[in-house]
This record gives C-alpha cells, structure tokens and sequence, in this order.
DNA sequence: CCCTCGACATTGTCAACCTT
DNA sequence: AAGGTTGACAATGTCGAGGG
C-alpha cells in the first residue's frame, strides 16, 4: 500500500470531489482516479460511491478514513521526531565523567543543557577513567570527560582544562610541620591511591620511579570521596587532583609536594567515528568548555 | 463529473563492471 | 571478496484528450 494513495483518498474525502482533490494535489484527475482504483484492488472494496453527481464515502471509505487519518498522523510524528533527531533536539545522551569534575561542573552543565534541550533525555554516569574510556569503546556512553585516553583505540581527546596533584593529609600529621615536602618523604607514609590503570596514577608512579623512589603503596581505592574520608579517618595520606580537593574533609589539609611537577591534561574524550547523537555531544561538550573557561 | 486510453517521464531492478 | 557505479530494461506514475 502506497503512502501516497492514502494522501490522496484523505483529500479526496475531504473534498467530495475528484477534481477539486485534483486541484489541491496538483495531480491531474485522471491521476486520482487511478489510484483510488488502484487502492480499491488492493483492498478489494469499493471506497467511494460514485453513482450519484457528488462522490459519497462507503460504509468501508469511512473506516478507511479513519484508519488513514491515524497512519498519516503517525506519520508526520515520525517525520518531526526524525528532523529533530537529526539536527540534535531530542533524542538520547549518555555521558560519562569522572568523579572530580562532575563535582565542579556538572550541575551548571546540567541546568544549562536541560533549558536549552529540553527534549534530550541526558544519562550521566559517574566513572573511574578506565570505565569512562572502556565504555566509550563499546559504545555504551556517547561521550567522555576525564584524562587522556591510551593511544590507538579509536578515541579523540580534546583537553579543556590541566590538573597538578597535591596531597591530602590529616590535620595532625607530622609531614603538616616540614615547610617543604619531597616525594621521598612519602615513601614511609601509607599512601592511598585511585585505582591502576589510570593516566593520573601511571604518571605518579613514573614521578616516582625517575627518581629512584620506591612507590609503596597503601590501599588502592576507587573513590575519590573514599579516599578522603580515609585520610581524615588517619588511614593514610593520598595524592589527588587538586580539582578534587576544593572541598575537603575537616581535619585535613592540602600541601604541595615540591618535586611532584606534573600537569595532566583533563578534556572530552569522543569516538573517533561517532555513532549518533553528534550534534547533542557537540552541544553538552561546548556547555561544557564553557563552565570550565568560566571557573 | 468521472473513467479510459495512449504517450511520456520517473523510478526501481538487475547484471556487468570497477574500485578498494 | 565486498561494496559501489553504471547502463539497459521493466514497472509505475503522470498527463492531456476524449467519451459516457
């Protein structure tokens, strides 16, 4: 059944008449007329009564109507929802970030994404990096924010902002007293770090290592709020983004490590060959560089 | 006013060929 | 080998003229 021979009868109907149906189609009426044959020998029913001067719908032409008025309905929901996928006003979006900078920035994010697509239905999930860069992989988030993903696995990383570690250590420590600290003075020290393999964790134990030191390290553990928590609790001391430490526990301080120099990059991670969705990535993606360039 | 017919235009299908 | 392009042919759609 085409499409367009229901076009036709809807206008038909509406009409009363094969000519002005015409005129409105811009068909000619010899056009209608087959298609209404057409549609009849398809459904093998007559739909129209013609025998009289003005054309009257049949008892199985009203049904027909009825049933027609839904499908092209549905059809041009079809259509709006398709254009408005298209161009990045509805449809899905899935995002996944790391702990650190969902805290800073996400609910601004959030609030602007949502009045300004107020049709896309936005799945935030909050990561560790190697998930965020795992499920980007397999397609289960459509985009990423967190630090550089390895090479040559189909993943684009743009860097929106750098990060410094630094420590975090219980109020009464007694590296809180040295005016400078060394990464050799964490060597005794119960060090509490995220999970391996993170691009954050890899490049601590490389600072280690260049310098000879060995990195013994306490409790892995992949909160960072955890890990907090741990050090106020006198767990141990940890090295974490700085970005992680603008709240802090009470009863812990952040102290610079004088020879730990490292800047990590932290930005939006894309498929190399993006799927669906690019225009609503795009969109959460510019909110995104936004929140970080106001803060 | 609607239907039929013949001519022409458009669209779809399939096989052969080409490119990667 | 798989996928894309091209050309020939068939099917379908559209039109205008003319008839019932």
């Amino acid at each position: 059944m085409d499409l367009r021979h229901l076009q036709t009868f809807k206008v038909i109907a509406e009409a009363g008449s094969f000519v002005q149906a015409a005129e409105r189609l811009q068909y000619a009426q010899s056009t209608l007329t087959l298609q209404i044959q057409q549609l009849e020998a398809e459904l093998g029913i007559e739909l129209f009564d013609r025998r009289r001067r003005k054309i009257q719908l049949t008892a199985a032409g009203h049904t027909l109507l009825i049933h027609t008025q839904h499908i092209l309905n549905q059809v041009e929901q079809m259509q709006q929802d398709l254009s408005d996928l298209a161009a990045g006003e509805s449809g899905s979006l899935r995002v996944g970030m790391i702990e650190p900078i969902a805290r800073l920035y996400l609910i601004d994010v959030m609030h602007a994404f949502r009045e300004r697509y107020p049709r896309i239905r936005l799945t935030i999930e909050i990561l560790s990096t190697i998930r965020t860069h795992e499920q980007l992989t397999a397609n289960q988030i459509d985009l990423g924010i967190s630090t550089p993903p390895p090479a040559n696995v189909g993943l684009i990383f743009e860097p929106i902002l750098t990060e410094t570690p630094v420590l975090l250590l219980p109020k009464n420590h007694s590296l809180q007293q040295q005016d400078e600290i060394l990464l050799s003075d964490l060597c005794a020290e119960c060090l509490l770090l995220t999970e391996s393999p993170c691009a954050y964790r890899t490049a601590i134990e490389q600072a280690f290592m260049a310098r000879g030191l060995p990195l013994a390290i306490g409790i892995e553990i992949g909160s960072l709020e955890i890990i907090k928590q741990a050090v106020q609790q006198g767990v141990g001391v940890a090295i974490m983004p700085k970005i992680a430490t603008y709240h802090i526990p009470d009863d812990t301080v952040v102290r610079h490590v004088k020879d730990l120099n490292l800047h990590m990059p932290l930005g939006l991670i894309t498929r190399e060959v993006p799927l669906t969705q690019s225009k609503a990535v795009q969109a959460f993606s510019s909110l995104f560089k936004q929140a970080a360039a106001d803060a």
